[in-house]
DNA sequence: CGATCTTACGGGATTCGTAAACATA
DNA sequence: TATGTTTACGAATCCCGTAAGATCG
């Protein structure tokens, strides 16, 4: 007993005409194909659902009774189908993701302001945690995909490499190293350092960076701001990617590029192995694909403000 | 891009089981064939339902929101199918039937019980009135079928023979007609006579039946309830058929069955030609044809109350 | 007699199941 | 290697459209 989806369809169709030659072309179909096609859907229900004399064709009570049940259902059937179209057409679906704070804050929002203009249906959650947290949600399925400074590769995850992120010294102008020639790593180990927490990517590089000298820590900070309020105080430097510099675009900074050979940030992209991403989220992970940070925001050693891109 | 239902089903089917050979066998289906079923589902929808490698299969995230979509579908459509077999069971449904209000008292209530007893999901409408808006109620499809003296067979309508109504002679205990020992047309236009309203059927049948003698018209009335109590009250006499008997077993009054020849009432079931009745209806209509009142529910010619039909 | 639904029938596409190939843990 | 999905392919089935038949107004 199979009723199918065209059934249900010439069944209406045939109600709304009351004609079997008008319904079968509304249905593309020869009339006599449209018949059989009705007799089937009869029999398989069991019950006449048209008085048909070859002058009139009308429904039973029951073929009325069924015509309500079957507007449900193809009404229904219409709705899933327009949720599968609003999906492949981005108007509708659900993506997040979970980022470093530094690519959130400077890089991402031009990237999400593009997107949302196309998609303006898709929901967005941004997760800016650091990455450990970051590779954590995509593991646990929070997070579609994730921009994060570890090499992610397990047998769940894929890491692809996305970016890398240059160095840079940020200390107070008139401080020694602000125009000193070349600056070396003897030459920050010299001078109290603002660190960020241990559990930040930055610290990490850095401290490998160095090896095997031992630079000053004066203090750790969870925060770039609380970072760049303590050098901009004079009470130590320190070293940071470029992603970062917009927070140390302040008067009386000054940011220098390093180019250390092996001091480079490497983000990488982030996604589960198994499951394949939506359709929002892949769109946005090939976007993002396409276009990372430029390699260096800031390319200026004195206090000049960064570009500012549009809010 | 057609999709069928039984591609929903094995999507669903899948969903739950999340393996191709299992949710092959809950589709009677080989297993191959069964992949074959949602390589089209997805390729009709234009999107990936699955991600799946040999050893693990889960629906993508546009999977799992079609999902829900695919459930609510099957759901109306399980509701439509629920709906067809309940009417072919008489779980559900509707009738509607008009019929003279003799019939409507004394017969059609043991007929009612029976098949309200069979079929209690069943809507019952019953309009008690005289032939012709009995036969106007069917004709403009408010009723499905009707018990009515008129022989309503038109292009619309079809009667056919249900029963007939012989005549009794209804006077007081006392009245020289009660012990006569034959009733003549004469004897009783020698009498007041209390009559039903001119547009009754009954009153047609005497006016035929007497002709070309005159009764002697008391009075007329529209009860037979009210007929009654002129009788008895001694004001007249009357005639009335054997269906409406049970209103005249009452002390003091004598029922005496005539046997004129023409003097039958006969009444008929109506229905519409063109349209077929709902599946109730016509299981009500059968049970109708196949139990029609007995030719006499009283044979008494005295006082002797007719035989009760319990409530 | 004309319009309309049903039945008859041949050709073509679809779908099924068996068997082999392929992929992953 | 073992389990489970996909591909290959021959056979049965189903479905469509043309043509002829039946029926009612």
């Amino acid at each position: 007993m199979n009723v199918s989806t065209r059934q249900l369809q010439a069944f209406v169709a045939l109600a709304e005409q009351r004609s079997f030659t008008r319904a079968a072309a509304l249905c593309h179909l020869s009339q006599p194909a449209f018949s059989a096609l009705i007799g089937q859907l009869e029999e398989a229900l069991g019950i006449r659902l048209f008085d048909r004399s070859t002058r009139h064709v009308a429904p039973t009570p029951e073929g009325l009774s069924f015509e309500i049940s079957a507007r449900r259902v193809l009404a229904e059937f219409d709705a899933a189908l327009a949720g599968v179209d609003d999906q492949l057409a981005r108007r509708s679906g659900r993506v997040s993701i979970a980022l470093l704070p530094s690519l959130a804050a400077g890089w991402l929002p031009q990237i999400l302001q593009r997107y949302r203009a196309q998609y303006p249906g898709v929901e967005i959650e941004v997760a800016d945690v650091l990455s450990e947290p970051c590779v954590e949600r995509v593991r646990s399925g929070q997070a579609d995909f994730a921009l994060a400074a570890i090499r992610a590769d397990t047998p769940e995850l894929r890491a692809e490499a996305f970016c890398s992120d240059g160095f840079h010294l940020v200390c107070p102008v008139g401080h020694p190293l602000a125009t000193q020639a070349e600056v070396k790593p003897r030459d920050v180990a010299a001078y109290p350092f603002i660190h960020m927490a241990r559990t930040s990517s930055v610290r990490q590089y850095l401290d490998a960076a160095v090896h095997p000298l031992q630079m000053q820590t004066l203090m750790e900070v969870d925060q770039l701001a609380t970072a760049m309020g303590m050098v901009r105080a004079g009470l130590g430097i320190s070293l940071m990617p470029a992603l970062t510099l917009f927070h140390f675009a302040q008067p009386g900074l000054v940011t220098r590029p390093l180019n250390w050979p092996g001091l480079t940030r490497r983000i990488y992209l982030v996604r589960r192995r198994d499951r394949s991403l939506s359709l929002a989220a892949q769109t946005l992970y090939e976007q993002v694909l396409a276009d990372p940070p430029r390699e260096a925001p800031t390319r200026t050693a004195t206090s000049a403000p960064p570009r500012r891109r549009r809010s």
